[in-house]
DNA sequence: GTGAAAGCGCTAACAC
DNA sequence: GTGTTAGCGCTTTCAC
């Protein structure tokens, strides 16, 4: 079943196709009795304009690109729906490229969105640190960063407030005692987790010791295997933050693992609410933010930019909130 | 900076653009000096053929669509993840669209799909029942169902095997003496919560008490009342199967709220698995499935299928496996 | 083995 | 207010 054209519905309205185009875009000085006819035979003909022809003309496609490290991880599908949510009622149709977490993939699928002509491109990459990425986004009409950063480039950004909730949470358990705290956190090549180390140091205010904080990537294994090595010290931690749900994920086995019980013999605490989270028992205490609202203002600032592309780069930062709920306590004495 | 056109790349190379054309897309019978050339030039243009005007000239998109009735569920997330790996690397992306569960938005997704002329549609829609759906999916090259039906439909379509892995759990909770099970599963509209409810009652062969098995909404509300519901009964369920990983975390909320103890109080499987029944204290029995690998065959049934347009309607139909881990126990005997 | 020309479906400038 | 025309960047006959 071929499609119908604008020619066609033209023909049937005995019109030109230029006025069909006109009435189908809302100009407004159309006859009237013209524009119902022209109506009327597109509906009759079941007439819808062809995109990939109107983005050919003017220019715009309509569809943005997502790059996300890893669409499987619940935040970034969140946020994908968020955004999702924004640009949907607004016309315009997301594509969606997942990396997995390499950053050779993150490069060919900004390349193939570049040549889809996307209007604008949202990125919760890998890594932000890939050489030459800041020029060859320069070729989009609007990028927008979701918790990343990059030198040297104009992009809108949608930051979280990392800082104040983690300082919340580390506040937390040093008013409960705890003075050897545990960090295992994400890759350093992204802000997100960049922010959170930081946060995490500025809290301790200079009192951190350096063997308590571990990086790598995002991972349940790597939160397992790190957890496994901080409890294995001959010190140590009395309280373990996890950078993300991932490492989270890996910390709870961990922790399972040891026979450990929470919060008796390690206080918990977890960055990105889970269900895992939210309905272990006990409940792990978390610093919280909304990763929908996450993807609804990066659509926003696509869309702001879109309207106004001469505008100075935008920054919107979202709120993180440390909840308090059941997974920790004061630390055990302990025994010399 | 304005990108460069193939006519650009001709005129550097001292050729027609036809014969850029024959050499980028590797028509064979090019004087090979003359090849060299073509190339050297789009290389110091930096030129990326525009996919929009290829598309308007072939009819092909190189983009495949995915409606999805929620993307922020992990499973879906996990699919989308699977066929986007196998379509990037044969060079399609993915266009996605969530629908929130909302018919209305699916059928808008799905046209605007249309528009976009989409080489092939994939669908995990919330309201496989929508009025007039298999008429409009009838304008599309290929259209894959993933955990979905569609009288009417000539869709390619990729089937999980509910019904052994949902029998093996059944069997498996019988055989510790449980006689009263409940199941707690999704809306009738979708494919995949018919066959889990059908394949529940196959396996009590008609020994089904309609009291215990619940349908609803994929929620966790619905999740939660319907797991308070079923063991406010006078006589409850001794063991209680949750048809989905959403459904699963308000049946876990609810026996948390209830106090009740898992297993001594109640048996417990899920389907899906998620972080949250792995890591459940105690860990739950699972009917599990590769969430990804049902991507992946989407992808590749899209692939086939463009391949090969008039073939038969395929079905590929991937496995689920009971896994026993530690949430049910012989019930309790029952206080008269 | 290569070039010239047509045309995919649409919109925007320009004419009337 | 409406029609005519040109052209977006590419691929694909058809010549030669």
């Amino acid at each position: 079943l071929r499609r119908a054209t604008i020619t066609q519905v033209a023909a049937r309205a005995g019109v030109s196709g230029a006025t069909v185009s006109r009435v189908l875009n809302g100009y407004p000085f159309v006859n009237d009795e013209v524009r119902t006819r022209v109506l009327a035979a597109a509906e009759e003909l079941d007439y819808r304009p062809d995109a990939v022809a109107r983005s050919m003309r003017t220019g715009e496609s309509r569809a943005i690109g997502f790059v996300v490290s890893d669409l499987a991880n619940p935040l970034f599908s969140a946020i994908a729906a968020g955004a999702d949510e924004i640009l949907h009622s607004s016309g315009y149709s997301l594509v969606l490229a997942s990396s997995a977490g390499d950053p050779e993939r993150e490069a060919e699928a900004i390349a193939a969105l570049g040549q889809r002509r996307v209007d604008a491109l949202i990125l919760s990459i890998a890594d932000e640190r890939a050489p030459g990425l800041a020029e060859r986004l320069r070729t989009f009409r609007s990028v927008v960063l979701v918790d990343r950063q990059l030198r040297g480039s104009r992009a809108d950004v949608v930051h979280s407030e990392h800082r104040l909730g983690m300082e919340a949470a580390v506040a937390h358990l040093r008013a409960l005692g705890h003075a050897d705290i545990g960090l295992i956190a994400g890759s350093q090549a992204q802000l997100g987790s960049r922010a959170r180390v930081r946060a995490f140091r500025n809290a301790l205010d200079g009192a951190v010791d350096q063997r308590l904080v571990r990086t790598g990537e995002l991972s349940r294994e790597t939160g397992y295997l790190a957890a496994q090595e901080l409890l294995a010290l001959d010190e140590p931690p009395s309280a373990l933050i996890a950078g993300n749900n991932q490492l989270f994920a890996g910390v709870v086995a961990a922790v399972h693992d040891l026979r450990l019980r929470v919060p008796d013999d390690l206080s918990l605490v977890a960055c990105d609410d889970s269900d895992l989270a939210r309905l272990h028992e006990p409940p792990i205490d978390v610093v919280d933010r909304d990763p929908y609202e996450l993807g609804r203002a990066a659509a926003q600032l696509v869309l702001a930019r879109l309207a106004e592309p001469e505008s100075p780069p935008r920054r919107t930062v979202l709120p993180t909130r440390f909840e308090a709920r059941a997974s920790s306590t004061a630390p055990a004495e302990r025994v010399r």
